[in-house]
DNA sequence: TCCTTTAGTTACTAATCGGAACCTACTTTT
DNA sequence: AAAAGTAGGTTCCGATTAGTAACTAAAGGA
């Protein structure tokens, strides 16, 4: 359990939206809600070929902390090799829509700058 | 230029979202958010009291990156001692609007699941 | 003279993150 | 029969990063 530096330090956070924030931020984890959100379950393999430069730790990390959370599905087949797939949760799928308001500001505001700079 | 863990080693983020979450994750990063929208136009003490347990640097730190990020208006006046106002920018306060949301979310699931523990 | 206030810096330390290598339990290749 | 490959991770360790504590400036007040 890796990826918890949540609200340990500080328990400012009376609000559970800001470990929600935590939650989602760092370096892959939305796009990980995005591949599952537009490709629907996959192995760990195939997210893993999908985001070239993820280590397999890294990754597992994202995925357990996604599980934790309850955005994700892990579904564990023990058959040799073993497979595992991944899916998104009502509540992932719920989460990935307010994502998408999030997505419109900031294309919006990316392209109003980029205008600007024009 | 500490909060800047962004897309650094990884280019993976075609999209500006990303960016944008990273901006606004962070231990008290959407703390500030709030203050500033709930109660418009602060200084820099009014903040640090509002907020007990943070330190100036790291107050400092979160405040050039949201006004960096061209969410939050800097005012600074050369008095002696010096007088730093903070305030939301039109920007901030859409932020704000979307972020509401997230929280609606993360509330709910809050709700739920201390039901279900109940 | 010394202390207080405001808004930060600097210096240092503690925690975290991520990459490389390794692992299991079986299957396929040589 | 031995070696290599597969799927999905762990473990170890170094490098970065984040945060706390102490310090600063410049004027006014006791």
């Amino acid at each position: 359990m890796a990826t918890q530096k949540l609200n340990k330090t500080h328990a400012h956070s009376a609000c559970p939206m800001d470990s929600l924030l935590q939650t989602i931020s760092g370096p892959w984890t939305s796009y990980i809600l995005w591949l599952l959100s537009s490709q629907g379950t996959l192995r760990f393999g195939e997210l893993k070929a999908k985001m070239p430069g993820i280590s397999s730790k890294v990754l597992t990390e994202r995925l357990r902390m996604l599980e934790g959370a309850g955005l994700v599905n892990r579904d564990y087949k023990p058959t040799i090799p073993p497979s595992v797939s991944y899916s998104l949760t009502p509540r992932g799928t719920e989460l990935k829509d307010v994502l998408d308001g999030l997505n419109v500001l900031a294309l919006r505001w990316h392209a109003e700058d980029t205008e600007v700079e024009a």
